[in-house]
DNA sequence: CACGATTTAATCGTATACGATACAATTACT
DNA sequence: AGTAATTGTATCGTATACGATTAAATCGTG
């Protein structure tokens, strides 16, 4: 008599393959741009919100500097932002998006909503999932942090 | 004026992050039975289906080989399972807990309850969000199939 | 029987992702 | 003014995750 769920019934199972297959589908999308998608998720931070600190854009994304430092020299190296570190207090580091990544956002965003729009997601269904998933993410950072992680 | 979506309403970041905790969460669970999450989801669809092929077993977990055996091979050595080669075909490999995974099953599976459970997540809040992920996995999975990737 | 096509697993190189640690800089306290 | 505490970034080691490639094994066809 086996008292587990099955690995399909796992709302984390869900999750994590539903991840893998986003991931999949924007790296297509994103690969003639020579962006990858935790790069592309930087863009779009960016995008919205320029000339942040290293902190501030860990924050957004929910990525530590073990992820973000080397992600972040790896898109400098590729022409897409440029990293200064503050006159005013040094142990801060502010990104900059520069002028390809300015360039290449239309063209970017164009094939992403083509790509999205393929997979005819309904609106309410969309809402619903974002909600859904807000409330959950919260859930799961909130057990998190009580439990002193 | 910038014709972006912000980063918060972008489905895929809310999985991408939601992703994210349930890894952190499940993380710090199995950690004392040294064990990562994505090899306790291999557990758990072995514990559901014990004697399967790699490739049977990448299939289920959506995985290929590039990540699968490797860690395959660090679930071998740490004692959790056997691979064996099959003699009647010798190109497929076979997958076998050892004792040490049905032992531990009770005390893992005890543990992983206990903790979802203290994240509060409602029944039909749930079954919801299972639906849902369901339906957009499938669409994903599908536009990928049909753009030849 | 020979050979091409296909299948399965392994390997490789690259990019995250994480937690721990180290170091430099700033802030707070005595 | 000196020192401890805190902050922010970088580095390190390990574990995925992926797509491309390689090698061995099997199958199908002539």
């Amino acid at each position: 008599m086996n008292d587990f769920l099955t690995l399909n019934k796992q709302l984390c199972f869900a999750v994590y393959e539903t991840a893998g297959e986003f991931n999949k589908l924007y790296t297509s999308v994103l690969q003639p741009f020579e962006l990858t998608y935790p790069q592309y998720l930087v863009l779009l931070s960016l995008w919205e919100k320029d000339e942040v600190t290293m902190k501030e854009l860990g924050a957004k994304l929910n990525l530590g500097t073990g992820t973000l430092t080397p992600m972040i020299s790896r898109m400098e190296a590729n022409g897409w932002l440029r990293k200064e570190r503050s006159k005013e207090d040094e142990r801060k580091v502010f990104i900059y998006l520069k002028t390809k990544a300015r360039i290449e956002q239309p063209h970017i965003t164009k094939r992403v909503a083509e790509e999205i729009n393929l997979c005819k997601i309904e609106r309410d269904e969309y809402e619903q999932l974002m909600k859904n998933l807000n409330g959950l993410h919260r859930k799961l950072k909130e057990r998190l942090k009580s439990a002193g992680a």
